[in-house]
DNA sequence: ATAGTTTTGCATATTGCTTATCTTAAGTAG
DNA sequence: CTACTTAAGATAAGCAATATGCAAAACTAT
């Protein structure tokens, strides 16, 4: 799917359930006496294990095969505008041992990668009673150029660009190391992990920012230059239009992240400074918050709309920090979408909540990392 | 590209210039036996012949190969709601023959539906003298589901989602039928023809409706049941707003179509029916219709801008009628994207009228039957 | 004419995968 | 217990693609 130089057996269990060898033959296309092979190579290698048989149907029952969780450890890195998670993860994705660390983008770039690596490098010795790590992915806040591994240009993270990111981790930790926008693995995490058999999805980030990452045809789609999925700066159509981060006006951003829902409550008199205390304020199930709260996510369904209209997904997932409000961000973004799109595109559209919680940016990351693992040379 | 199954190298050689056997094996990564031996293949059945000699750099002169556009021809069937256009081509997709036939998508299916069938039988025995013809591909205004190859459900064509179209006329001219949205094949063969080497371009048709067809990362996205691209219907926002044909208000549509310039047109006292006639009346340097292809043109930019900063396109390619304006309809759109989106997104972008005129959607209809050609079975 | 360069064709051995057949293993249904 | 079913292992024959080496062909440069 994402990765297409990975050998496809492991790649087929990776990423799905357990399956009996006759079943790995029919997905990858393989004949039974190649397929047997491989499989054998995989256990004896370490990388897979039997499972549970199945039940009988009437013969002999049929063994499963699952990847060994254990057999190496995977490094996610969610790099946010205050915040890092740094996760170690094995090769099932389970989080083994968490680590925040405090950052700010504004700082010089080289001391907050100098913070992230050191976090990194803990985890990986913390690792190495269990697994030896096998690769790292981070996630950032920026447009990623992904076929160079580079940051694509500023936005949040001024002077990063220059930073040639992926090589300085590689040598400090001697792992490979991939990195991608935080959106699109977030999309991916959430894909892989609990639509595993949607081919069109999209995923509508609503944090203190606004994003979104797209998977067309079972490919995260990146766009050319890697700034896909800016959604967050597309103009909203009512009056008064309020000035955004970026300097514009009217931005969906300025009416509807959790920066622009923090303003108001402050305008409003509340102590809010971010997306979580909005959160948080909206949990004490304050008046003034949910009015903002669901207008926020009418305006966000309005762009729900047009990305159902332009791309028809099976499924629209909504994540981020104010996915938090639930069925209330789900309702305005279904009135929305429902209101304006036709019945064709949404007649089989499922609107739902991100279940990844607060680690699907790591997961997304280990995801990335994992696909790197059985690349040929 | 478009289709996996293709012979790799037959495919290389429909899609690009000529190449030397060398350039072959590093494109198709074949080593140079087996690249040898397909091209011979490929020679023997009279797919590809040889070109002229590259020039010599130091030593012997590099044999070119080409396909042999006379080998088969094809047919391509454009169906619009008052219009059909038939087109007879070869394999290098030069028109050979081309046939209109006035139709009426709101009459009955079945004797439309003959009278394509007819014209179709009528220029397949015309080939005879030069080539057989080796495929049907047939471009419709509806959404397809392409996995199936039905009409996915009404719109514009009601009734006919009745019918097994492709079937019907497989066996009625006893060749391959292939068949997609209009919009769709007409973003490929703009692709195709005129931008070989972008991975991510936008096509948005601007006619009597309006519609638009992605490709991304070398593919066109059919989103999951055939939908994609449905921008006709996306919310415009400045009040007043019209009535749109499908029965909302407010559509981009509504405003900035062939239909509703026409209808404005109308409204003010001319004699204009259709998109065709807008442009006539535009081309007389009418300042009243001037004005409305302006307006149109900045609606339609609104959107354009919405598809910039989701997908990240290299290119965005308008076309349809309405593109008949040129400059005048760029320069709204043009306006827009670059007012609204980032400019990450826009500092690389180009935006330009489809060069392929009124056959872009015949053409992109063979191109989609002559990838359907060399398929294993 | 001679040497050097690059393309092309041909022969051979090897690798990787498939197809096919036979046998053993481990369950269910009666 | 017997018959049937499905899974799985082992083995052999065959095919397609690959790497490799060598020779002929067709050009350039000197």
């Amino acid at each position: 799917m994402e990765n297409p130089h990975l050998d496809p057996i492991f790649h087929l269990l990776l990423n799905g359930p357990p399956r009996s060898a006759r079943e790995i033959e029919a997905r990858v296309g393989l004949s039974r006496v190649t397929a047997a092979q491989r499989i054998r190579q995989l256990q004896q290698g370490g990388l897979i294990v039997e499972g549970e048989s199945f039940a009988s149907g009437g013969g002999r029952p049929a063994r499963s095969w699952r990847v060994n969780p254990h057999h190496r450890n995977l490094i996610g890195i969610d790099v946010g505008e205050q915040m890092a998670r740094v996760t170690l993860l094995n090769l099932a994705l389970e989080p083994l041992e968490d680590a925040l660390a405090e950052i700010d983008l504004r700082d010089d770039p080289a001391r907050t990668l100098e913070t992230l690596a050191a976090c990194a490098e803990r985890l990986a010795r913390g690792s190495m009673a269990s697994a030896p790590v096998a690769g790292l992915g981070i996630a950032l806040p920026a447009p990623i150029d992904y076929p160079q591994g580079r940051i694509a240009k500023p936005s949040v993270m001024y002077g990063w660009e220059r930073l040639d990111l992926r090589n300085l981790l590689r040598t400090r930790l001697e792992m490979p190391v991939a990195m991608d926008n935080d959106v699109n693995l977030m999309c991916l995490a959430e894909q892989q992990l609990h639509w595993p058999d949607t081919r069109h999805l999209v995923f509508i980030k609503a944090g203190t920012g606004i994003g979104c990452g797209m998977i067309t045809d079972g490919h995260l789609l990146r766009g050319a230059f890697g700034t896909s999925g800016d959604i967050g700066h597309i103009q909203h159509s009512p009056e008064p239009h309020q000035l955004c981060r970026c300097g514009k006006q009217g931005c969906i951003e300025a009416h509807a992240a959790g920066w622009a829902l923090a303003r108001d409550l402050q305008a409003q008199g509340f102590d809010c400074r971010d997306a979580r205390e909005v959160m948080q304020i909206y949990a004490r199930g304050t008046p003034e918050c949910r009015a903002l709260v669901n207008a926020s996510s009418r305006i966000i369904g309005t762009v729900a709309a047009d990305l159902v209209a332009v791309l028809n997904p099976e499924v629209l997932v909504v994540g981020g920090t104010l996915s938090g409000a639930g069925e209330a961000m789900l309702a305005g973004i279904r009135e929305r979408v429902y209101q304006r799109c036709l019945p064709l595109a949404t007649e089989r559209l499922q609107v739902a909540c991100a279940r990844g919680g607060d680690r699907l940016g790591v997961l997304g990351a280990g995801m990335l990392a994992r696909a790197r693992l059985s690349e040929p040379r």
